[in-house]
DNA sequence: TCTGGGGTCCTAGGACCC
DNA sequence: TCTGGGGTCCTAGGACCC
Protein backbone atom coordinates (compact mmCIF):
# COMPACT_ATOMS: atom_id res chain seq x y z
CA UNK A 1 0.00 0.00 0.00
CA UNK A 2 1.45 3.38 -1.12
CA UNK A 3 -0.48 6.38 0.66
CA UNK A 4 -0.15 7.59 3.62
CA UNK A 5 2.58 7.43 6.48
CA UNK A 6 -0.15 6.60 9.26
CA UNK A 7 1.38 3.90 11.95
CA UNK A 8 -0.44 0.59 12.46
CA UNK A 9 -2.40 2.29 15.03
CA UNK A 10 -2.36 6.07 15.26
CA UNK A 11 -5.63 5.34 17.10
CA UNK A 12 -7.05 2.06 18.15
CA UNK A 13 -10.54 1.92 17.58
CA UNK A 14 -12.96 -1.30 17.69
CA UNK A 15 -16.55 -1.98 16.49
CA UNK A 16 -18.96 -4.39 18.92
CA UNK A 17 -21.48 -5.71 17.19
CA UNK A 18 -24.05 -8.27 19.39
CA UNK A 19 -24.94 -11.28 17.13
CA UNK A 20 -28.41 -11.77 16.46
CA UNK A 21 -29.07 -9.86 19.33
CA UNK A 22 -32.24 -9.55 19.64
CA UNK A 23 -32.38 -13.37 19.47
CA UNK A 24 -29.42 -13.63 21.77
CA UNK A 25 -31.85 -11.37 24.72
CA UNK A 26 -34.22 -13.87 24.12
CA UNK A 27 -31.92 -16.81 24.78
CA UNK A 28 -29.80 -15.51 27.88
CA UNK A 29 -33.55 -14.36 29.27
CA UNK A 30 -34.55 -18.01 29.31
CA UNK A 31 -32.02 -20.50 29.37
CA UNK A 32 -34.05 -23.08 27.98
CA UNK A 33 -34.29 -21.82 24.48
CA UNK A 34 -30.58 -22.14 24.32
CA UNK A 35 -29.81 -24.61 21.14
CA UNK A 36 -33.18 -23.93 19.44
CA UNK A 37 -33.96 -22.03 16.55
CA UNK A 38 -35.92 -18.76 17.96
CA UNK A 39 -36.93 -15.95 16.11
CA UNK A 40 -37.98 -12.56 17.32
CA UNK A 41 -40.55 -10.33 16.10
CA UNK A 42 -43.76 -11.86 16.51
CA UNK A 43 -45.83 -8.90 16.62
CA UNK A 44 -44.39 -7.22 12.94
CA UNK A 45 -45.61 -10.27 11.09
CA UNK A 46 -42.00 -10.59 9.86
CA UNK A 47 -38.38 -11.81 11.25
CA UNK A 48 -36.84 -9.06 13.25
CA UNK A 49 -33.78 -11.23 14.38
CA UNK A 50 -33.07 -15.46 14.69
CA UNK A 51 -30.74 -17.39 16.49
CA UNK A 52 -27.84 -19.15 14.32
CA UNK A 53 -30.18 -22.60 14.42
CA UNK A 54 -33.01 -21.08 13.13
CA UNK A 55 -30.20 -19.60 10.64
CA UNK A 56 -29.19 -23.53 9.47
CA UNK A 57 -32.76 -23.88 8.13
CA UNK A 58 -32.60 -20.70 5.67
CA UNK A 59 -33.99 -18.38 7.98
CA UNK A 60 -32.97 -14.74 7.77
CA UNK A 61 -33.79 -11.63 9.01
CA UNK A 62 -36.34 -9.43 6.99
CA UNK A 63 -38.74 -12.63 6.29
CA UNK A 64 -42.28 -13.03 6.41
CA UNK A 65 -42.79 -15.19 9.50
CA UNK A 66 -45.29 -17.44 7.69
CA UNK A 67 -42.10 -18.51 4.98
CA UNK A 68 -40.00 -18.65 8.10
CA UNK A 69 -42.35 -21.21 9.69
CA UNK A 70 -42.71 -23.57 7.03
CA UNK A 71 -38.66 -23.61 6.43
CA UNK A 72 -38.23 -24.23 10.35
CA UNK A 73 -41.62 -25.56 11.65
CA UNK A 74 -39.83 -26.04 14.86
CA UNK A 75 -38.95 -22.35 15.24
CA UNK A 76 -39.79 -20.70 18.28
CA UNK A 77 -41.16 -17.14 17.96
CA UNK A 78 -41.65 -14.53 20.27
CA UNK A 79 -42.16 -10.94 20.32
CA UNK A 80 -39.84 -8.27 20.57
CA UNK A 81 -39.01 -7.23 23.62
CA UNK A 82 -37.11 -3.80 23.67
CA UNK A 83 -37.28 -3.55 28.06
CA UNK A 84 -35.34 -6.59 27.80
CA UNK A 85 -33.11 -5.92 24.90
CA UNK A 86 -32.15 -2.57 26.36
CA UNK A 87 -31.18 -3.44 29.97
CA UNK A 88 -28.84 -5.80 27.64
CA UNK A 89 -27.37 -3.01 26.02
CA UNK A 90 -26.47 -1.00 28.61
CA UNK A 91 -24.60 -4.08 30.45
CA UNK A 92 -22.89 -4.11 27.47
CA UNK A 93 -21.67 -0.57 27.34
CA UNK A 94 -20.81 -0.82 30.58
CA UNK A 95 -18.65 -3.73 30.55
CA UNK A 96 -16.92 -1.89 27.86
CA UNK A 97 -16.49 1.14 29.92
CA UNK A 98 -14.26 -1.03 32.01
CA UNK A 99 -11.71 -0.48 29.71
CA UNK A 100 -12.34 2.53 28.32
CA UNK A 101 -14.48 5.90 28.97
CA UNK A 102 -14.43 6.53 25.90
CA UNK A 103 -17.49 5.02 24.33
CA UNK A 104 -20.08 5.43 21.63
CA UNK A 105 -23.53 3.77 22.11
CA UNK A 106 -24.12 3.52 18.35
CA UNK A 107 -27.21 1.47 18.64
CA UNK A 108 -29.08 -1.25 20.81
CA UNK A 109 -26.71 -3.72 19.73
CA UNK A 110 -23.19 -1.59 18.65
CA UNK A 111 -20.68 0.15 20.30
CA UNK A 112 -17.74 1.96 19.13
CA UNK A 113 -15.13 2.44 21.74
CA UNK A 114 -11.44 4.19 21.04
CA UNK A 115 -8.85 2.15 23.04
CA UNK A 116 -5.81 4.40 21.82
CA UNK A 117 -2.75 4.20 24.82
CA UNK A 118 -4.67 1.69 26.89
CA UNK A 119 -1.79 -1.03 26.62
CA UNK A 120 0.35 -0.05 28.65
CA UNK A 121 -2.16 -0.27 31.44
CA UNK A 122 -3.33 -3.26 30.83
CA UNK A 123 -0.06 -5.48 30.04
CA UNK A 124 -1.64 -6.34 26.48
CA UNK A 125 -1.77 -5.65 23.28
CA UNK A 126 -4.70 -4.21 21.43
CA UNK A 127 -5.91 -7.46 19.48
CA UNK A 128 -5.55 -8.72 23.30
CA UNK A 129 -7.66 -6.52 25.03
CA UNK A 130 -10.30 -6.37 22.26
CA UNK A 131 -10.42 -10.08 23.13
CA UNK A 132 -10.78 -9.49 26.97
CA UNK A 133 -13.76 -7.19 25.81
CA UNK A 134 -15.19 -10.01 24.27
CA UNK A 135 -14.50 -12.64 26.75
CA UNK A 136 -16.46 -10.32 29.72
CA UNK A 137 -18.97 -9.91 27.53
CA UNK A 138 -19.68 -13.49 26.50
CA UNK A 139 -18.90 -14.95 29.93
CA UNK A 140 -21.50 -12.14 31.65
CA UNK A 141 -23.71 -11.66 28.90
CA UNK A 142 -24.02 -15.23 27.28
CA UNK A 143 -24.10 -14.38 24.25
CA UNK A 144 -21.25 -13.70 21.73
CA UNK A 145 -20.45 -10.57 20.28
CA UNK A 146 -18.53 -10.00 17.33
CA UNK A 147 -15.70 -6.77 16.98
CA UNK A 148 -13.47 -5.51 14.76
CA UNK A 149 -9.93 -3.77 15.32
CA UNK A 150 -8.51 -1.17 13.53
CA UNK A 151 -7.29 2.58 13.40
CA UNK A 152 -10.36 4.53 12.06
CA UNK A 153 -14.55 4.37 12.75
CA UNK A 154 -15.26 2.52 8.76
CA UNK A 155 -12.45 0.22 9.34
CA UNK A 156 -13.05 -1.45 12.60
CA UNK A 157 -16.63 -1.86 11.23
CA UNK A 158 -15.88 -3.53 8.37
CA UNK A 159 -13.90 -5.52 10.81
CA UNK A 160 -16.47 -6.57 12.92
CA UNK A 161 -18.58 -7.80 9.76
CA UNK A 162 -15.51 -9.71 8.09
CA UNK A 163 -15.99 -13.06 10.69
CA UNK A 164 -19.55 -13.45 12.26
CA UNK A 165 -20.47 -14.87 15.02
CA UNK A 166 -17.77 -14.41 17.54
CA UNK A 167 -15.27 -12.97 15.10
CA UNK A 168 -12.48 -10.95 16.24
CA UNK A 169 -11.02 -9.43 13.52
CA UNK A 170 -7.61 -6.77 13.71
CA UNK A 171 -7.01 -4.63 10.83
CA UNK A 172 -3.83 -3.12 11.08
CA UNK A 173 -3.27 -0.34 9.27
CA UNK A 174 -0.84 -2.17 6.74
CA UNK A 175 -2.99 -4.85 6.22
CA UNK A 176 -5.96 -3.17 5.13
CA UNK A 177 -5.56 -3.38 1.08
CA UNK A 178 -6.57 -7.97 1.69
CA UNK A 179 -9.65 -6.45 3.86
CA UNK A 180 -10.74 -4.31 1.18
CA UNK A 181 -9.94 -5.94 -2.14
CA UNK A 182 -12.79 -8.30 -2.64
CA UNK A 183 -15.42 -6.00 -0.16
CA UNK A 184 -18.22 -4.69 -2.54
CA UNK A 185 -18.20 -1.11 -2.40
CA UNK A 186 -22.06 -0.64 -1.22
CA UNK A 187 -21.14 -3.22 1.70
CA UNK A 188 -18.86 -0.27 3.34
CA UNK A 189 -20.52 1.41 6.40
CA UNK A 190 -22.34 4.57 4.97
CA UNK A 191 -22.18 3.68 1.47
CA UNK A 192 -25.49 3.32 0.41
CA UNK A 193 -27.51 1.80 -2.83
CA UNK A 194 -27.10 5.36 -4.26
CA UNK A 195 -23.71 6.26 -3.72
CA UNK A 196 -22.89 2.66 -4.71
CA UNK A 197 -24.29 2.68 -7.95
CA UNK A 198 -22.64 5.98 -8.78
CA UNK A 199 -19.31 4.50 -8.31
CA UNK A 200 -20.39 1.16 -10.33
CA UNK A 201 -20.47 3.52 -13.22
CA UNK A 202 -17.26 5.28 -12.19
CA UNK A 203 -16.05 1.25 -12.53
CA UNK A 204 -15.63 1.06 -9.13
CA UNK A 205 -17.23 -2.44 -7.89
CA UNK A 206 -14.81 -2.91 -4.77
CA UNK A 207 -13.75 -0.71 -1.70
CA UNK A 208 -10.27 -1.07 -2.75
CA UNK A 209 -10.31 0.11 -5.95
CA UNK A 210 -12.81 3.02 -4.51
CA UNK A 211 -9.35 3.71 -1.78
CA UNK A 212 -6.90 3.65 -4.59
CA UNK A 213 -9.32 6.63 -6.60
CA UNK A 214 -7.20 10.04 -6.41
CA UNK A 215 -8.26 12.89 -3.96
CA UNK A 216 -8.55 15.00 -6.59
CA UNK A 217 -11.04 12.83 -8.32
CA UNK A 218 -12.77 12.04 -5.23
CA UNK A 219 -13.06 15.47 -3.68
CA UNK A 220 -14.60 16.41 -7.27
CA UNK A 221 -16.97 13.83 -7.55
CA UNK A 222 -18.04 12.83 -4.48
CA UNK A 223 -19.88 14.91 -1.89
CA UNK A 224 -18.59 15.71 2.05
CA UNK A 225 -20.29 12.13 3.55
CA UNK A 226 -18.72 9.85 1.12
CA UNK A 227 -15.32 11.82 0.84
CA UNK A 228 -15.02 11.21 4.45
CA UNK A 229 -15.65 7.60 4.42
CA UNK A 230 -12.94 7.79 1.60
CA UNK A 231 -10.49 8.87 3.85
CA UNK A 232 -11.01 6.50 6.96
CA UNK A 233 -10.73 3.58 4.40
CA UNK A 234 -6.90 4.29 3.97
CA UNK A 235 -6.65 5.05 7.74
CA UNK A 236 -7.28 8.77 8.39
CA UNK A 237 -9.49 9.19 11.40
CA UNK A 238 -12.30 11.56 10.56
CA UNK A 239 -15.11 10.59 12.49
CA UNK A 240 -14.83 11.63 15.86
CA UNK A 241 -16.48 8.63 18.77
CA UNK A 242 -19.39 10.35 19.87
CA UNK A 243 -19.39 9.95 23.56
CA UNK A 244 -21.60 12.33 25.00
CA UNK A 245 -24.81 9.85 24.48
CA UNK A 246 -28.26 11.38 23.56
CA UNK A 247 -28.42 14.44 25.32
CA UNK A 248 -31.59 15.71 23.33
CA UNK A 249 -33.31 15.18 20.31
CA UNK A 250 -33.39 17.19 16.67
CA UNK A 251 -36.69 15.62 15.85
CA UNK A 252 -39.11 13.19 17.50
CA UNK A 253 -41.48 11.27 15.45
CA UNK A 254 -44.53 8.55 15.95
CA UNK A 255 -45.59 6.71 12.86
CA UNK A 256 -48.14 3.53 12.33
CA UNK A 257 -49.34 1.68 9.65
CA UNK A 258 -52.31 0.21 9.95
CA UNK A 259 -54.35 -2.88 8.60
CA UNK A 260 -56.05 -3.28 6.91
CA UNK A 261 -55.87 -0.19 5.16
CA UNK A 262 -58.96 2.59 5.33
CA UNK A 263 -60.90 5.14 3.49
CA UNK A 264 -62.77 6.11 7.08
CA UNK A 265 -61.43 9.62 7.37
CA UNK A 266 -62.26 9.67 10.88
CA UNK A 267 -60.47 6.43 12.06
CA UNK A 268 -57.63 7.96 9.99
CA UNK A 269 -57.79 10.89 12.19
CA UNK A 270 -57.66 8.64 15.23
CA UNK A 271 -54.27 7.10 14.21
CA UNK A 272 -53.07 10.34 13.84
CA UNK A 273 -54.25 11.38 16.80
CA UNK A 274 -52.85 8.38 18.39
CA UNK A 275 -49.23 9.24 17.41
CA UNK A 276 -49.52 12.84 18.36
CA UNK A 277 -50.00 11.40 21.69
CA UNK A 278 -47.42 9.02 21.85
CA UNK A 279 -45.10 11.62 20.46
CA UNK A 280 -46.19 13.62 23.34
CA UNK A 281 -45.57 11.55 25.52
CA UNK A 282 -41.73 11.22 24.67
CA UNK A 283 -41.55 14.56 24.49
CA UNK A 284 -42.77 14.78 28.23
CA UNK A 285 -40.62 12.32 28.80
CA UNK A 286 -37.74 14.43 27.70
CA UNK A 287 -39.16 17.38 29.12
CA UNK A 288 -38.96 19.14 25.41
CA UNK A 289 -41.61 20.93 23.29
CA UNK A 290 -42.09 21.55 19.72
CA UNK A 291 -42.17 24.68 17.98
CA UNK A 292 -42.88 23.10 14.61
CA UNK A 293 -44.75 20.00 13.83
CA UNK A 294 -45.37 18.46 10.57
CA UNK A 295 -47.71 14.99 9.81
CA UNK A 296 -47.80 12.77 6.98
CA UNK A 297 -50.84 10.79 5.10
CA UNK A 298 -49.46 7.74 3.34
CA UNK A 299 -52.20 6.22 0.89
CA UNK A 300 -51.95 2.53 -0.02
CA UNK A 301 -50.07 3.67 -3.31
CA UNK A 302 -47.29 4.97 -1.33
CA UNK A 303 -47.58 8.98 -2.37
CA UNK A 304 -47.74 11.15 0.81
CA UNK A 305 -49.06 14.12 1.64
CA UNK A 306 -47.32 16.49 3.98
CA UNK A 307 -48.34 19.40 5.73
CA UNK A 308 -45.90 21.42 8.19
CA UNK A 309 -47.24 23.49 10.57
CA UNK A 310 -45.19 26.37 12.76
CA UNK A 311 -46.39 26.59 16.49
CA UNK A 312 -46.30 30.16 17.93
CA UNK A 313 -46.23 28.61 21.20
CA UNK A 314 -43.87 25.73 21.52
CA UNK A 315 -45.97 22.48 23.34
CA UNK A 316 -45.51 18.96 24.41
CA UNK A 317 -49.77 18.91 25.37
CA UNK A 318 -51.53 16.69 22.12
CA UNK A 319 -54.84 19.08 22.31
CA UNK A 320 -52.68 21.95 21.23
CA UNK A 321 -51.17 19.82 17.99
CA UNK A 322 -54.82 18.08 17.33
CA UNK A 323 -56.31 21.44 17.47
CA UNK A 324 -53.21 23.05 15.61
CA UNK A 325 -53.33 20.18 12.27
CA UNK A 326 -57.20 19.26 12.28
CA UNK A 327 -57.77 21.73 9.73
CA UNK A 328 -55.22 20.96 7.75
CA UNK A 329 -56.24 17.58 7.59
CA UNK A 330 -60.05 18.13 6.96
CA UNK A 331 -58.00 20.16 3.99
CA UNK A 332 -55.83 17.64 2.49
CA UNK A 333 -57.64 14.33 3.42
CA UNK A 334 -59.17 12.88 0.24
CA UNK A 335 -62.51 11.14 0.71
CA UNK A 336 -62.59 7.64 -1.32
CA UNK A 337 -59.03 7.17 -1.08
CA UNK A 338 -57.23 3.95 0.78
CA UNK A 339 -54.67 5.24 3.93
CA UNK A 340 -52.48 2.78 4.74
CA UNK A 341 -50.54 4.91 7.72
CA UNK A 342 -50.07 8.22 9.33
CA UNK A 343 -47.31 9.93 11.35
CA UNK A 344 -46.45 13.24 12.97
CA UNK A 345 -43.04 14.49 13.56
CA UNK A 346 -42.11 17.03 16.35
CA UNK A 347 -39.13 19.37 15.36
CA UNK A 348 -37.43 22.37 16.23
CA UNK A 349 -37.88 21.55 19.89
CA UNK A 350 -36.93 23.44 22.95
CA UNK A 351 -36.83 22.62 26.60
CA UNK A 352 -40.09 22.33 27.98
CA UNK A 353 -39.56 24.46 30.98
CA UNK A 354 -38.52 27.50 29.53
CA UNK A 355 -41.33 28.45 27.25
CA UNK A 356 -41.83 32.03 27.03
CA UNK A 357 -45.05 32.74 27.97
CA UNK A 358 -46.34 35.69 25.38
CA UNK A 359 -47.87 39.04 26.52
CA UNK A 360 -51.67 37.60 25.94
CA UNK A 361 -51.47 34.82 28.33
CA UNK A 362 -52.09 32.64 25.42
CA UNK A 363 -49.92 30.10 27.04
CA UNK A 364 -51.76 29.94 30.22
CA UNK A 365 -54.27 27.49 28.74
CA UNK A 366 -51.73 25.36 27.76
CA UNK A 367 -49.96 25.48 30.99
CA UNK A 368 -52.94 24.50 32.88
CA UNK A 369 -53.90 21.87 30.59
CA UNK A 370 -50.14 20.95 31.09
CA UNK A 371 -50.40 20.50 34.89
CA UNK A 372 -53.53 18.31 33.61
CA UNK A 373 -50.81 16.09 31.81
CA UNK A 374 -48.64 16.22 34.89
CA UNK A 375 -51.88 13.95 36.66
CA UNK A 376 -51.87 11.84 33.28
CA UNK A 377 -48.31 10.78 33.56
CA UNK A 378 -48.66 9.65 37.14
CA UNK A 379 -51.37 8.01 36.18
CA UNK A 380 -49.67 6.20 33.17
CA UNK A 381 -46.30 5.37 35.29
CA UNK A 382 -49.13 3.92 37.44
CA UNK A 383 -51.48 1.61 35.74
CA UNK A 384 -49.23 1.72 32.05
CA UNK A 385 -49.26 3.89 28.78
CA UNK A 386 -52.24 4.90 27.49
CA UNK A 387 -54.36 4.29 30.88
CA UNK A 388 -56.12 7.96 29.60
CA UNK A 389 -56.05 9.07 26.09
CA UNK A 390 -57.78 11.50 24.01
CA UNK A 391 -61.40 10.98 22.47
CA UNK A 392 -59.88 11.63 19.39
CA UNK A 393 -57.80 8.60 19.30
CA UNK A 394 -60.44 6.26 20.48
CA UNK A 395 -61.06 4.27 17.38
CA UNK A 396 -57.45 3.52 17.28
CA UNK A 397 -57.28 2.98 20.47
CA UNK A 398 -59.91 0.39 20.51
CA UNK A 399 -58.58 -1.45 17.43
CA UNK A 400 -55.45 -2.12 19.46
CA UNK A 401 -57.28 -3.34 22.64
CA UNK A 402 -59.01 -5.39 20.06
CA UNK A 403 -55.75 -7.11 18.49
CA UNK A 404 -54.44 -7.30 21.81
CA UNK A 405 -51.62 -4.70 20.84
CA UNK A 406 -51.13 -3.89 24.57
CA UNK A 407 -52.57 -4.96 27.84
CA UNK A 408 -51.83 -8.67 26.91
CA UNK A 409 -47.81 -8.14 27.33
CA UNK A 410 -46.74 -11.03 29.33
CA UNK A 411 -44.98 -10.32 32.86
CA UNK A 412 -41.13 -11.30 31.79
CA UNK A 413 -39.03 -13.25 33.55
CA UNK A 414 -37.25 -10.94 35.83
CA UNK A 415 -35.33 -12.36 38.29
CA UNK A 416 -32.53 -11.35 36.31
CA UNK A 417 -32.86 -8.22 36.05
CA UNK A 418 -33.29 -7.50 39.58
CA UNK A 419 -33.46 -4.08 40.41
CA UNK A 420 -32.87 -3.12 36.77
CA UNK A 421 -36.26 -3.73 34.98
CA UNK A 422 -38.59 -0.90 34.24
CA UNK A 423 -41.85 -1.50 36.29
CA UNK A 424 -44.31 -4.01 35.11
CA UNK A 425 -47.44 -3.07 33.34
CA UNK A 426 -50.55 -3.73 35.68
CA UNK A 427 -52.42 -4.81 33.32
CA UNK A 428 -55.24 -2.14 33.13
CA UNK A 429 -55.15 -0.63 29.75
CA UNK A 430 -58.04 1.06 29.88
CA UNK A 431 -58.89 4.11 32.51
CA UNK A 432 -61.18 6.32 30.91
CA UNK A 433 -61.72 8.86 28.12
CA UNK A 434 -60.10 12.42 29.19
C1' DT B 1 -36.77 -5.90 -0.80
C1' DC B 2 -43.80 -5.06 -2.75
C1' DT B 3 -41.75 -1.80 1.43
C1' DG B 4 -41.85 -1.06 9.71
C1' DG B 5 -40.35 2.61 12.70
C1' DG B 6 -37.13 6.07 14.36
C1' DG B 7 -33.45 8.84 13.73
C1' DT B 8 -29.21 12.08 11.68
C1' DC B 9 -26.58 14.86 8.51
C1' DC B 10 -25.79 17.20 4.09
C1' DT B 11 -26.85 20.15 0.16
C1' DA B 12 -29.15 22.86 -3.34
C1' DG B 13 -31.77 26.58 -3.87
C1' DG B 14 -34.97 30.24 -2.44
C1' DA B 15 -35.76 34.40 0.50
C1' DC B 16 -33.92 38.27 2.12
C1' DC B 17 -30.46 41.79 2.98
C1' DC B 18 -26.74 45.17 2.01
C1' DT C 1 -35.58 51.00 -12.56
C1' DC C 2 -32.05 48.07 -13.94
C1' DT C 3 -27.87 45.88 -12.93
C1' DG C 4 -24.09 43.52 -9.98
C1' DG C 5 -22.00 41.02 -6.31
C1' DG C 6 -21.96 38.79 -2.00
C1' DG C 7 -23.58 37.19 2.34
C1' DT C 8 -26.78 34.63 5.75
C1' DC C 9 -30.60 31.95 7.01
C1' DC C 10 -33.93 28.59 6.21
C1' DT C 11 -36.19 24.61 4.24
C1' DA C 12 -37.27 20.60 1.45
C1' DG C 13 -35.57 16.65 0.06
C1' DG C 14 -31.98 13.17 -0.49
C1' DA C 15 -29.25 9.63 1.47
C1' DC C 16 -28.00 6.75 4.94
C1' DC C 17 -28.08 4.18 9.36
C1' DC C 18 -30.02 0.47 12.72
Amino acid sequence: MSWGHVSEYKRAIIHVDGDSFFASCEVAKNPTLRGKPVITGRERGIVSACTYEAKAFGVTTGMKLKQARELCPDAIVVPSDYETYSIFSHRMYAIVRRYTPQVEEYSIDECFAEITGTRRMQHMSYENIAAAIQADLTRELGMTFSIGLSCTKVLAKIGSKYKKPNGLTNIPFSKTAEYLKDLPVGYVWGIGPNTASLLNLHGIKTALQFVNRSEVWVTSTLTKPTIDIWRELRGEFVNELDTAGKQTYQSLSKTRTFTPPSTDLSYVFSQLSKNVENACIKLRRWNLAASEISFFLKTQEFTYQHVRIPLIIPTCVPQDIIKALGKDFVRIARPNTLYRATGITMSHLTDAHHIQLDLFGAASQTQSVQQIYDQVDALSERYGKHAVFLGSSLKAMQQDLHLGERGDIPTRVSTLFKGETARRRLGIPFLGVV
